[in-house]
DNA sequence: GTGGTCACG
DNA sequence: ACGTACGTGACCACT
């Protein structure tokens, strides 16, 4: 038998610590549970146990075996966020058939003692004990061996290791060890006075406790005075240390082995407790579908929906068109090696088609269609030639309307939150069989959440204006890239070489721990506070630039930094992107952020350096085609239009109506100057202000952001809202709402769950005040962009075909155009960004043109 | 795969 | 005493 213990809590404790904060959008934590998992199936994949039982302290013990000790007393409870995952992983485990124990009066380090004693050697027994606790190791036996788990790598502790690790001690001994030296965390006290050092050369010489005080009491230990004097003082407490220290094998747990092996896993119960954590990842890994649980109110709200009995038929797509009714498809794009496929379900009939000509048939048919993920759909017919249309549905968004914080959107995982039938027998058709059901339950769902509007007339018809963007592309001037890279190259050298020579040696710059050392160690410039959590020195820029003035190897090193940065990431990345048309065709992904804005991908062409001018160079690579210009349009100050208008503050709204500049009034009104009298330092820290009130400010930060002390920003922050009382009111009333319903929403009704509001943490419940704040603005900022987006592609589409939308930055709009017909490219553009919504101040848009993206601004 | 760093709105 | 502005994506080093 081959059995693995764990020790729960240890385990638990270190997944919680070692993992950032998750959670379910019910605000579940699950991050030490994904952990214990991951670690979990590491090691039992590894090892293949036959047996595996886990073992949990219990939380109000009375220790019997250590009944008048107050054992512990000192260690604090366990967070909240933690404690709430201990009753989830033993429901977890349960499910899986790993037995769980636990005794009142015995520790889990004593459950794993017993059952390292329950086997033995001679029966070919092995037992493997899993911890984070080196308490453990002094049951390492020939046929036992401990995983220890610490903070970064797993250590497979046998007796050779272990001897190894404590220079040739015995297991056994740790118990004397920690008898003399003590372990605060447990709360043995040892003899006072005795550390590591002293403890490790007793041990070694006298072998145990009893040994070395039976000869102290005979004179014949050999220490200094001292040492012998504390070691005469503390010899009740060794004794009593060791004892404490001594795991115990005679916890009252089943005694025959063979109960802990693991049989059957109840996959539907797993499935359930799963799929209501949202663990998509774990499900996949254990290939499981995920399932709703059956509770009361789910179920009323969501009935049962009738499963369809599908058949799967050959069918041509003619049969599918002619019939003109609705149906169900999702299209997988080919990858070079395999074909493009795309399943459909009509009626009761499910097939699959792998022909381009039925495809493009299909998709271009007038057939009303529902789908997931429409977008590559939209990309090869336009690559076709050909136009999908009629998508009245698509889950994947909807999905995503309903829960923008997913970390993905699937069709199987959808189907269990929303209560609909799974057909996990159809194999590769029970997506596509799931998939009518799910879109009418979702699109129900997003009606009743107000959102009907935002889908239908602004998400759905988006995909298309994606792709669209996509499919045309941004034309790279791939020579210019190039030789600015070499440039770039040519300084980069040259800096190296500087560097290496201050420091006196070569070292990787770009390591962060190797340019920590060279820097804060080897040439001893003084470094930041926070060594504790972090694994070295912290070497951002912002710490740099305090140096500036200390070192010249600073400057260096940050002008290098830039110098790489744009050589990596831009230079090589760009041109990497560079397709076989010569274009450069990014990727936009409309469910993403939990905001609502759209983020762009492979490559990231939202990020394109402006704000220093030798970074804003690249600018000049992309260019317009032969014969052609970019409009370029960008919104001014959305997002304070947008607080003016949600805050209805009449003070906000009538500097952006009466067309001032925002900053310099902002700066006037609070530092109660005539605006004439406004300096550009006093304009900097208005703006300042006004962005980080956005962001859900804090004095603190503003403090570093503008260079002044926290008491100063603090007053700035009090001035602007004592000026803009409407918008204090707003931010408060926009934190409570979100508190007390779970989630904030847009003016358009875009919704985001904020789970870290009921934190009891209060670092996370900060974090949601300020998403709270921030959410509704940035969220109709991109609400609205995106009804431009899809008004400005209706209105060319119709008026001027010719030019095409090919970028879109958060608040700016890209569309290249031929020569010709940029003054009607340039009206549509600005006249449909402005109009794209009405709030209570106008909607700004300046309008550019150029020959590169450079010439635009 | 994660953390550090840095590019953008 | 602690931590400290919202939202992203890419690249590098390191485990």
């Amino acid at each position: 038998m081959k059995l693995l213990a764990i020790d729960g809590n240890s385990i638990m404790n270190r997944a919680f610590y070692g993992i950032k904060a998750l959670s379910n959008k019910k605000g579940v934590f699950t991050n030490a549970i994904t952990g214990f998992m991951n670690i979990y199936m590491k090691i039992s994949s590894e090892i293949s146990p036959e047996g595996v039982a886990v073992a949990f302290d219990l939380r109000e013990p009375t220790f019997r075996h250590k009944a008048n000790v107050s054992y512990k007393a000192n260690r604090h409870g366990m967070p909240d966020e933690l404690a709430m995952q201990m009753p989830l992983i033993k429901d977890i485990l349960k499910a899986m058939d790993i037995k769980v124990l636990e005794c009142p009066g015995f520790e889990a380090d004593d459950i794993l003692g017993t059952l390292a004693s329950l086997c033995k050697k001679e029966a070919g027994d092995e037992c493997f004990i899993l911890t984070g606790d080196r308490d453990s190791l002094q049951l390492i036996t020939d046929n036992v061996t401990v995983l220890l788990h610490g903070t970064k790598e797993l250590i497979r502790c046998t007796p050779e290791k272990f001897a190894e690790m404590y220079q040739g001690l015995s297991p056994k001994q740790i118990i004397d060890l920690k008898g003399l030296m003590g372990d605060s965390s447990d709360n043995i006290s040892g003899v006072k006075g005795i550390g590591e050092k002293t403890a490790m050369s007793l041990i070694k010489e006298y072998s145990s406790i009893e040994e070395l005080y039976e000869k102290l009491s005979k004179g014949q230990v050999t220490a200094t005075k001292s040492v012998i004097a504390k070691l005469e003082d503390g010899a009740d407490s060794a004794k009593e240390s060791k004892w404490l220290a001594t795991i115990v094998t005679n916890a009252p747990i089943d005694r025959d082995i063979n109960q802990y092996k693991t049989a059957e896993c109840d996959k539907e119960k797993l499935s359930e407790i799963l799929t209501e954590l949202e663990m998509t990842r774990l499900l996949d890994k254990l290939s499981l579908f995920p399932k709703a649980a059956k509770s009361a109110d789910v179920s009323e709200a969501l009935p049962e929906m009738k499963p369809i009995p599908y058949k799967i038929e050959q069918m041509t797509a003619a049969d599918i068109t002619r019939s003109a009714r609705k149906f169900a498809f999702i299209f997988t794009p080919g990858d070079g090696l395999l074909a493009n496929s795309l399943y459909v379900a009509q009626d009761e009939k499910l097939c699959k088609f792998d022909s381009n000509e039925d495809i493009l048939n299909l998709l271009s048919s007038e057939c009303e269609k529902v789908t997931f993920a429409a977008k590559p759909a939209y990309r090869y017919c336009f690559e076709q030639g050909k136009k999908l249309r009629s998508i009245i549905s698509d889950a994947d968004i909807a999905g995503y309307l309903l829960n923008a914080s997913a970390a993905e959107y699937r069709i199987s995982m959808l189907s269990a939150e929303y209560n609909c039938p799974v057909y996990e027998d159809l194999g590769e058709y029970s997506d596509i069989a799931a998939l009518s059901g799910l879109c009418e339950r979702l699109d129900s769902a997003v009606e009743r959440l107000g959102m009907g509007k935002l889908y239908h007339e602004t998400e759905l018809p988006l995909t298309e204006v994606l792709a669209s963007m996509e499919y045309i592309g941004v034309k790279p001037d791939t020579d210019g890239i190039r030789e600015f890279g070499n440039s770039l190259l040519g300084e980069i050298e040259g800096l190296e070489e500087q560097i290496y020579f201050r420091a006196g040696h070569k070292f990787n710059i770009s390591s962060p721990k190797q340019l920590g050392v060279v820097l804060f160690e080897e040439m001893g410039l003084p470094h930041g506070k926070k060594t504790k959590t972090k694994t070295g020195y912290s070497t951002g820029a912002e710490v740099l630039e305090e140096l500036r003035d200390k070192d010249p190897i600073i400057d260096m090193v940050l002008t290098y930094r830039q110098y790489t940065k744009l050589q990596s990431t831009y230079v090589e990345g760009l041109l990497k992107a560079v397709s076989p048309d010569g274009r450069i065709h990014t990727v936009y992904k409309q469910t993403e952020t939990r905001t609502g804005r759209i983020s762009s991908t492979e490559p990231n062409l939202q990020n394109i350096p402006v704000r220093t001018e030798l970074g804003r160079n690249m600018r000049r690579f992309f260019v317009s085609g032969e014969g052609k210009v970019f409009a370029d349009a960008d919104y001014s100050q959305i997002e304070l239009r947008i607080l003016a208008h949600l805050s209805g503050d009449k003070n906000m709204q009538e500097v952006f109506n009466s067309g001032g500049d925002i900053h310099t009034t902002t700066a006037a009104q609070v530092f109660g100057l005539p605006p004439d009298m406004v300096t550009p330092e006093m304009r900097r820290a208005a703006k300042a202000v006004n962005f980080g009130i956005v962001y859900g400010i804090s004095p603190f930060s503003l403090s570093k952001d503008i260079d002044v002390t926290v008491a100063q920003a603090k007053q700035y922050i009090n001035g602007y809202l004592t000026n803009f009382r409407g918008v204090k009111e707003f931010m408060e009333k926009s934190v409570e709402d979100a508190t007390e319903k779970g989630w904030s929403c847009t003016m358009f009704g875009r919704r985001r769950y904020i789970p870290e509001l009921a934190a009891k943490n209060k670092n996370l419940q900060a974090f949601g005040q300020r998403a709270a704040m921030n959410a509704p603005v940035q969220g109709t900022a991109a609400d609205i962009i995106k009804m431009a987006m899809v008004k400005v592609y209706r209105r060319l589409e119709k008026e001027l075909p010719s030019a095409k939308l090919i970028l879109q930055i958060h608040d700016e709009l890209i569309i290249e155009v031929p020569e010709k017909d940029s003054a009607a490219a340039v009206k549509i553009l600005g006249e449909e960004m402005r109009s794209a919504a009405n709030i209570a101040v106008p909607l700004a848009a300046d309008v550019e043109t150029g020959k590169s993206w450079y010439e635009c601004h």
